[in-house]
DNA sequence: TTGCATACCATATTTTCCCATGTTATATAA
DNA sequence: TTATATAACATGGGAAAATATGGTATGCAA
């Protein structure tokens, strides 16, 4: 396959996790990692109960920001960085495409059987089912009520 | 082909939409899709019932402004990305020049076995036949109402 | 040896690819 | 301009490949 210029996360993926905590990484997913990587980078929410995943890089450049930007100097963006970069960890995915998430990441979505991953652009979301659809009615009502200048018809167009 | 200048969707097309949910994508389209990538970008649509197509480059700038115009820990930002990208799919179209479109994204738009793609410029919609006659009828009747010295009837007299 | 994690294998299902055909549009020659 | 040949397109059906997922085996470490 040519080399994508643009790698987003898309789309809303149902899949299954069985006992050990395997999970399926949507294809479309890993044919994104596949062209700059081996494996992602997982956390744990710091405002929803649910996993980010990312490619290591993104997490490279909030690293390059934070040296960089004087607003960064807070102590709360300070205390939020520590608190990612704690608790991030590496997933390779084996031969089928799937990733074993850990107990940690499962307890703090609430995940026990079924995920689903959630496309973020440059990160992604996993998510329980019933939380992220209550989350995803939660969202479509505030960004209808906040302002049609942010909705993506305005945007994209 | 000669490189193009210009990249816009344009014209009203009907194709039919099979059992698999494949349909054509005009090849009027694809030959604009073809100099820039290999697939298109479809998501329902905020505001009507229809699909919405693009290229990707449209997203990833909209993912790239969103970073650098609000902060990496922004609710908003984090609102709007999961609305955006978690609705959005790519979509490659195989050597006859079909996409294969989501169950999710038919019954949005409420198509069976019909489709009508709307050039909207970078964009396009895919709309039922039924409905887009009516929007069609609408927005003809909006824009008169609107603005009557454009209206064809003062023009031609 | 036991527990735990990882790698390997098997299979049902879904998705993608390939070929065939009728139709429409375009080009060429009379 | 008309008739005919040629190419492009839309669309249906089936074959092949990819994906998701359960189960088993293997290896390492406590």
């Amino acid at each position: 396959m040519a080399l994508r210029k643009t790698f987003l996360f898309m789309d809303t993926i149902i899949n299954k996790v069985d006992a050990k905590g395997r999970v399926s990484l949507p294809s479309d997913y890993r044919a994104i990692v596949k062209e700059l990587s081996t494996e992602i980078v997982c956390y744990r929410s710091l405002t929803s109960p649910c996993i980010e995943g990312c490619l290591e890089d993104l997490l490279d450049k909030l690293a390059t920001d934070m040296e960089n930007s004087l607003d960064f100097f807070s102590q709360t963006q300070d205390d939020l960085t520590n608190l990612i970069f704690g608790d991030a960890k590496r997933f390779a995915f084996d031969s089928t495409g799937r990733i074993v998430l850990t107990e940690k990441l499962l307890k703090h979505a609430q995940i026990t059987d079924t995920a689903v991953f959630v496309g973020k652009g440059r990160k992604f979301q996993i998510w329980n089912p019933e939380n992220w659809e209550k989350e995803e009615a939660r969202i479509r009502a505030e960004v209808l009520k906040k302002r049609p200048s942010l909705a993506p018809k305005e945007n994209v167009q």
